[in-house]
DNA sequence: CATTGCATTTTGTTGCGCCAAGATACAGAA
DNA sequence: TTCTGTATCTTGGCGCAACAAAATGCAATG
C-alpha cells in the first residue's frame, strides 16, 4: 500500500474523523456519494480512500454493496500521508539554517541552490517565493537572488511585539468575538501538555508551533479577517526571528501558565480583563526577549491622547 | 522602438532619474560599467537601456566612445514600460469585476476561466493565487476553484477600519518614527492636487491609489515592517471592498483637507496630536462608509482597561 | 588602463505534450 | 430508487526543450 496521492490520504484521515465524530455503529454502510458530497469531491478519490482504510481494517468491502464500518479506529487517525507540506518545510529550514549560519553568500543563483540542495526548479522556487514573501530574500534586477540584510533581530522582535500588543488584546474585544469551545479546549490541552513535561520533551520547532497556534486561535475568535491575517504573518516570521535567540524553557513554562490563566479569564466571560492580561503577557515576553524595558517608562501622554478618542 | 524587456525599460527610467538627480552636465560621459554597478546589473541591460534613451534623444552615442548626455530630460522620466504589473492588475480586475457583478458561478475550473478570459495558464494561475492570498477564492480539494462567500461588504469594511484604527495612529508613535521630507512633500502635493479639482477629474481607480498611498507613506515613516506590511495588505483589499460602495466625491474632499491638516500636525513635531487626529479621521471615514456609529457609544470600560496597562 | 564592442556562456522563463488523478456518465445489481 | 461498478472524459501538475535575456570574458581602441 503505497502512500497514495495527497488527496486520498487526506480523505482517509477525514473519513476516520467523520466516523469517530458521527458515532456510527459498527456495521454501518458508508455510501460513497454521501462522503463525496460531505467532502466536496467526486466519488473517485473517496473510493480510493476507502480502499486504503479497508487495507487498515477500519472498513470492510462487500462486493456490490460497498464499504461498511468494521471497527471505530483508535484515537489516532493515523497518518500515512505523503507529507508534502513537511517536505517543503524541511527544504525551507535547510536553506534558512544555512543562511542564518552564514554558510550562504549574499548573492545566489537558482541553479547554484538547485545543485547544492539537490532540488528541482519547482521545489526551489516555491521555497524562494516563500522567503520572498517573508521579506528576507529578493530577486536581483537581472539574474539571481539576493538575501536582504536580515532585520536586526532584537529590533525586529521589538517591532513585532509592539505590533501584537496593539491588536491581539483588541481582538478579544471585537464585536464579532465568539469563543469556539472545542478550539479553546484544544489549545488548553496543548498548554497543559507542555506544562506536564512537554516543554522538555518536544523539539523547538514543535514548541514554536504550539505557541503560535495558541495566539492564532485566540485571534481567530475575533472573526476579524484582518487581524487573523496579521497574526498569521507575524507568526510566520517568529521562527526566523527567534532562531538565534536562545530558548529559555523555564520562562516558557511561565508563559504556559499565563496562557492557561488567560483562557480561564476568557471563560469567565470578562474579555476586558482577558485583553488587559494578554497585553501584559505580551509585554512581559517582549521585555524578556528584547531586554527593552516596558514602554510604561516612556511618557504615557501619547497613548493617553490616542486612546482618549475611544 | 518596441517596448523592450522589462528590465531594460525599468533601467531606462532609473538612468533618467540618475541623470536628473546627479546634476550631470550635458556632454558628460556615461560609462556603462559605472551605471551597471550602480544598478547592480551587468553591462548588457544597461547598454540596451542606453540604446533606448538614445532613440529618445536623451543621450547620444559616439562609436567606440560610448554614450554621452545630450539633454537633461524633462520632469517626466517617460514610461515606455511594457507594464507587466498593470496587465496583471487588469486581468485581476476583470475577473474580480465579473465575480462581484455575479457573472461567475461559485465553482469554476481553471480551463473554463482560461477560455473565458483568453489567458494562458501561467497568467491565470498568478491571478488566482493572488485572489487566494486575499482570501476570496480557494481550491477545491480535488479539481477546480471555489469562490468564498464574500465577506459582507459592510462588516468587512468595519473590520478593516477597526484594525487600522489600532495600528495606524500607533505607527506615528513608534520609536523609529522618522519623517521623510521628500515623501511627505510628495503626498502633500497629491492631496493639494486633489483639492484643486483632481477629485472630479481623476478616475476612481486613481483616487483609490492616492488615498492608499497617503496612509501607506505615513505608516512607512514608522520603520516598523509589520505595520507597513499590514497597511499594504489592508490597502490591497480596499478596492475590492469599496467596489460596490458609492464614491462620495464631496466627502472625499473633506478627507483631503483632513489629510493635509494631519501633515501639518506632523510637521509641527507633535506626533501625539497627529496620532489622535489620525485616529479620529479614520473613525469618521469608518462611520461614513459603514453607517455604524462611533464606538464611543459602546462601554469604554474595555478600552480603558486595556490601555491602563500602557 | 579605462572603456567599448563583440562573442560566448550562463541563467531563468515560456510553451508544449504527457499522464496521473479527479470528475462525470451510464449500466446494472440490490 | 439507491447504490456500486466501470468506462470515458477532463483537469491540472510536471518535466523537457527551446528561447530570450543577462552575465561574463576577451580583444581592440583611444
Amino acid at each position: 500500500m503505497n502512500a497514495a496521492s495527497g488527496l486520498t490520504a487526506r480523505l482517509a484521515s477525514r473519513v476516520v474523523d467523520y466516523i469517530r465524530r458521527s458515532g456510527l455503529a459498527v456495521g454501518s454502510h458508508l455510501p460513497e456519494q454521501r462522503l463525496a458530497d460531505a467532502f466536496r469531491v467526486s466519488r473517485t478519490p473517496v473510493r480510493h480512500a476507502l480502499h486504503v482504510l479497508a487495507g487498515m481494517g477500519v472498513v470492510a468491502r462487500r462486493p456490490r454493496h460497498g464499504y461498511f464500518l468494521r471497527r471505530v479506529p483508535a484515537q489516532t487517525p493515523k497518518l500515512p500521508i505523503r507529507d508534502d507540506a513537511a517536505l517543503a518545510e524541511e527544504r525551507y529550514l535547510r536553506i534558512a539554517d544555512d543562511r542564518l549560519a552564514g554558510k550562504l553568500e549574499d548573492q545566489v543563483t537558482e541553479t547554484a541552490l538547485m545543485r547544492r540542495y539537490g532540488l528541482r526548479r519547482r521545489e526551489l522556487q516555491r521555497t524562494l517565493h516563500r522567503m520572498q514573501r517573508e521579506g528576507w530574500i529578493e530577486r536581483k534586477p537581472g539574474h539571481g537572488w539576493m538575501f536582504a540584510t536580515l532585520p536586526d533581530s532584537v529590533e525586529a522582535h521589538a517591532q513585532s511585539y509592539r505590533f501584537r500588543m496593539l491588536f491581539e488584546p483588541a481582538a478579544l474585544l471585537e464585536p464579532g468575538f465568539r469563543i469556539d469551545r472545542a478550539e479553546l479546549e484544544r489549545i488548553r490541552r496543548d498548554q497543559r501538555m507542555l506544562l506536564d513535561g512537554g516543554v522538555h520533551r518536544l523539539s523547538r520547532a514543535r514548541l514554536f508551533e504550539i505557541g503560535s497556534d495558541f495566539h492564532e486561535t485566540l485571534v481567530s475568535f475575533s472573526g476579524n479577517g484582518f487581524m487573523i491575517d496579521a497574526i498569521r504573518r507575524v507568526n510566520g516570521m517568529r521562527r526566523l526571528l527567534e532562531y538565534r535567540a536562545k530558548c529559555d524553557r523555564g520562562r516558557f513554562m511561565e508563559q504556559c501558565r499565563e496562557h492557561l490563566h488567560l483562557l480561564d479569564l476568557l471563560e469567565q466571560g470578562d474579555p476586558g480583563r482577558a485583553a488587559a492580561y494578554l497585553r501584559r503577557h505580551l509585554d512581559l515576553v517582549r521585555e524578556k526577549k528584547t531586554g527593552i524595558p516596558s514602554s510604561s517608562s516612556t511618557p504615557p501622554r501619547h497613548a493617553a491622547t490616542v486612546t482618549a478618542q475611544l
